[in-house]
DNA sequence: TTTGAAGATGACAAAATTTATCCTCTTTGG
DNA sequence: CCAAAGAGGATAAATTTTGTCATCTTCAAA
């Protein structure tokens, strides 16, 4: 359907609760799955694959739970999404070179092609760290608090 | 997957057949789906699809098929590609306002809407006619011809 | 050293979507 | 009338997504 997948999403909720608590912090994967809607069972799927894509380390036993394994201004959004989702392609003529025999001369792959990148370019453009600093908790509606 | 489905692909090789052929040709589905290697009952589905967003006509009965319901060059890639899967959504988040109620505050976002953004002026940005063209058959490896 | 919190992992399962297939009906030119 | 061709509904196979569960390992603290 040309979309995300919630696979993509959680990912990426987990990542920004992460990168908006001071750096190297270790967080529980319970605690995300309670602040962010993220069933908790699959979540620690997700950061698996988070984990084995080296976006992050985690720590086991008491007192464990993940934290970014680099800083949060070197992962961008493009990051997480392949970490989570596999590697971005727009469309199965460039999962790999050959993949379609038509390549060679079909007027559309070029197209798909300038798509991806431009795609690749925008979320590449930010950092988690752009991202969490803009989700601060002051910008979210929080408990309701008495007008001033 | 984020990936373009089968459907959208086969909606593109119909388009594309169609619009390489002289305009207003009506051609049969099955000529479309043996050229093309598209399953013939799938394919009709998908026409279905194509005509009811008004991108083809249908002639039904004998000598019937489908024809494009524009001119080529009125018809771009987002067209096609928005009647076969329909309206484009690169994160649930854009499929209506309101979809998401972190919307309000959510730092992706904007970034999801600047990448669809993108997308759409790379797949508005070809017609048809454009596309025909660069496939004439000319360009395509048909059967080996002898070297002068 | 016991204990309990927490992640790792593989098997399994439910649900949704995609990718078809089949059958019957209608239309239409000859 | 008849054969070619699209329309449309029901059904089904295959795949992917979205989970769940049980068991295991690791580790810090009491």
């Amino acid at each position: 359907m040309l979309q995300l997948t919630m696979t993509g999403e959680y990912a990426m909720r987990a990542m920004l609760h992460i990168a908006s608590l001071p750096p190297r912090t270790v967080v529980p994967i319970a605690e995300i799955s309670r602040a962010w809607e993220v069933p908790e069972t699959f979540l620690r799927k997700i950061v698996g694959k988070l984990a084995r894509g080296g976006l992050l380390k985690t720590v086991r036993g008491n007192g464990g739970g993940v934290a970014l394994a680099r800083l949060s201004r070197e992962i961008t959004l493009l990051d997480v999404v392949q970490a989570a989702e596999g590697p971005l392609a727009l469309n199965a003529c460039l999962t790999s070179p050959g993949a379609c025999h038509r390549t060679p001369w079909c007027p559309v792959h070029p197209v798909w092609c300038e798509a991806q990148e431009k795609l690749r370019e925008v979320l590449s453009s930010r950092s988690l760290e752009d991202l969490a600093k803009d989700a601060s908790p002051a910008n979210r509606p929080g408990v309701q608090r008495a007008a001033v």
